[in-house]
Parts: C-alpha cells; sequence; structure tokens
DNA sequence: CCTACCGATCGGTAGG
DNA sequence: CCTACCGATCGGTAGG
C-alpha cells in the first residue's frame, strides 16, 4: 500500500490552521465564544450530545482539545449556553412579531411562522438541541431553560384562548397548546428548505388544520 | 472512615445475581433476549442510545459485561431489534383497531387511539426510542425501518384523504399527516399517565383540534 | 489558548 | 454466558 510513502506514519500532533493571531488588543473572546457556540450548536444537533466530543468542536473551530474548557467550565455548561442562546433569540424574534391590536387569527399565524423561522431559519441548529438534548442538563440547567420556555409559551395562551372561546379553536385551549407545538417542532425531522413545501405553505397547512383558515 | 471494617476493599468481580441456573433443555433464549431489549428499550429511552452503555443493559438483567454480544452482534444491532419490535407491534396493534367501512371521521379517531396506545402503554419504551435515535442507525438499518414506517403510515393516508375531499380536513393532507404525527409524537415530552388528562381527553382534544369532533 | 497528561469508561473479543 | 483483556476515546486539568 505504500503507507509510509503516501504520508507521513509520524504524525505529531499538528498546530490547526486557525485564523492568523491577532495582537492582544485585536483580538476579542466574545468572538471566539460565540464561534465554538455555533459549531457546538451544529455538532449537537447532527450527532447528539453525547455523540459529540470536545475534541470534535474544539477541531471544528481549530483549536486544540484542551481549549474549549477556557472558554466553558465544562462540556454541559456548553450545551446550556447553546439552549439558552437559541432561547433568547427565539424570545427575542416573537417579541417583534407580536401586534396585540390584531385578531386572534392573525396573531396565530404570524406566531406560527415566526416559530418556523426559529426552527428552519439561520440559527435553526439552537433550538432543535433544545427540543432533543435536555435530557443532559442538571437539574438546575433544566430549570433556566423551563423559565425561559414559559417566557416563550406565555405569548401564545392568550391568543389561544381567545380563540377556543370565539369557537374559532374546537379544542382544549391548553391541550391544543401542546399539540400545536409539537406539531410545529416535528417540522424539524421532515422539513427541507430544498423541497417543494415552503414555510408560507406550512404555515398555510397549519393554520388550516388548527382552525381552518 | 474504617472502609477496610466496612466492606472488603478488594472487590473480586462479583457473580451478579441472576435467576438460577436452568438447565440445557430448559432455558430458553428467546426469553434472555427478551429480556435484554426490554432493558435496552427502556436504558435507550431514558438516557440516549450514546449514554447507554452495553454494561448498563448487562447489568440490568443481571449478566457480565461481554454477554449481551452473545444475543447480539452489536450495540447498534440491538438498537436496531429494540426498534424493529416497536414498529411490528405498533402495526399489529393499529391492523386489529381498522374498521374499512367506518366513516373516515370515526377511523381516525382510532388511528389516533392506537397511536397513544402505542406510545404511552405497555411497551412504550420502543416507539420513543425509534422516534429518537435513528441517527445511531446504519444506512441499512435506516432503510428497513423506514421500510415499517410506510407500512404504518399507509393507513392514515386513505383516511385523510378522505376527510380531506369532503372538507372536514381543512388542509392538504401530506402536510397534514406529517402535523399531525408531529402533534401525537410529541405528546412523549408531556403526556404522564398520573395527570389530569387521560388518553381519551387527549384523544377528544386532537380530533378537535384537527377536524372539529 | 497550547502542551502534555490522567483516570475512567467504552465497544468488542478470544477462549473456555 | 463468564473471564480477562485490548485499543481507543473521553472530559477535564496543571502549568505555561
Amino acid at each position: 500500500m505504500c503507507a509510509a510513502l503516501a504520508s507521513p506514519s509520524i504524525d505529531p500532533p499538528k498546530r490547526p490552521r486557525g485564523r492568523p493571531r491577532k495582537t492582544l488588543d485585536e483580538r476579542d473572546e466574545g468572538n471566539r465564544r460565540q464561534e465554538i457556540l455555533k459549531a457546538a450548536a451544529r455538532l449537537f444537533r447532527r450527532r447528539g450530545f453525547d455523540g459529540t466530543s470536545t475534541r470534535d468542536i474544539a477541531s471544528a473551530v481549530g483549536m486544540h482539545s484542551g481549549s474549549p474548557f477556557y472558554h466553558f467550565e465544562s462540556k454541559s455548561a456548553l450545551l446550556y449556553a447553546v439552549m439558552e442562546e437559541g432561547m433568547r433569540s427565539a424570545i427575542e424574534r416573537q417579541s417583534r412579531v407580536l401586534r396585540p391590536g390584531d385578531e386572534p387569527a392573525d396573531q396565530l399565524r404570524r406566531l406560527i411562522r415566526s416559530h418556523f423561522d426559529t426552527l428552519h431559519g439561520p440559527g435553526r441548529d439552537f433550538i432543535p438541541v433544545m427540543l432533543y438534548e435536555s435530557r443532559s442538563l442538571t437539574a438546575r440547567q433544566r430549570a433556566g431553560i423551563a423559565k425561559l420556555q414559559r417566557e416563550y409559551e406565555a405569548a401564545w395562551v392568550p391568543v389561544l384562548e381567545a380563540l377556543a372561546a370565539s369557537g374559532q379553536l374546537r379544542s382544549d385551549a391548553h391541550l391544543a397548546r401542546l399539540l400545536i407545538f409539537g406539531a410545529l417542532n416535528w417540522s424539524v425531522q421532515w422539513f427541507d428548505a430544498k423541497k417543494r413545501a415552503s414555510l408560507d405553505d406550512v404555515t398555510d397547512a397549519a393554520m388550516g388544520l388548527f382552525i381552518g383558515r
């Protein structure tokens, strides 16, 4: 096989090809931290938390194996940071589309569309990680995420209750919310931006399914 | 601390306390295999595939660390067996409740109720493992499971199409199926048999949400 | 942020 | 199905 010729048989640890070193004033740690977060979100989503090593994350951003621990206390702190970032950005997006004066049906449409944007738009890895890897959080971390989730869900409650009161939603508002979140969140398993159905199509389908318009 | 007195400081590997040995004629390997499968399903569901070691599974059924490999070729073959068993039993349950002559709306109710039974009744660990751990299958294994899934879903297609044609389902039948499966499957994350809502309540809520009855 | 390393754990196997 | 073991990998750390 000529392995000895094809590639050197001694493999000293290679310096990963990072971006050129910056001087002390130039480097901003926030950026590096953010890079690690993005790479971690991507890998946690694709391979799961337990299926991703901190070495995988380090090499995805051109660092050596121990270096992520300079930025994050532990692997699980990194997981928490991914989820927290995902929730903060989802809450912010949601608050931007809310129009409290609108009809409940229009508000629901906006909430659904914003939810799909969170799941499938840029930064799309963060929320799926939260949806599928909470098991790997500590109890304290889980409580922190749960609080953000309650904040997110709070916007949906009055809308669904109004729709139930007017008969447009023909289901208990609380169970309906759980079922609706399931329907939307599950799209992570099948939605493909390259296929025929767009996010607008899927939003239409969801609105039709839930309240018939 | 008197550790030397409290417990022997040398810990030779202890024989796990299995059931008493049976003679050659008595032992039936199918039973042991089934026990391993159940324990694996439970652990894979609680801790994930990557978070469960084959040693965890072995000790859950009172075996030594290498022994599961006497029954299963590899850890991933064990995962596949869990999923296959889950799908076969789901397909069988579903075929038992089907009544092709019924009204589409009644058929949908039966499909939904049977789906909830599969997710939350006895043997409830198998399908959630399939829903959440497919990533850890090989491509070939994934294809095998996908075939069973298509078989399962086939029963839903004509029912949903009939409901869409009659206007009872106000959504594209294909997207509706994906959204509905999501709504139902997500219940794995929140349904608790010890809480107020029963599976009948949740079935009613789903029927109301999707087709208003 | 790199270097060099540690103890623990893992999937899997040969041989009985 | 147990015994005894292997090579690989993992999260994390001290010291610079």
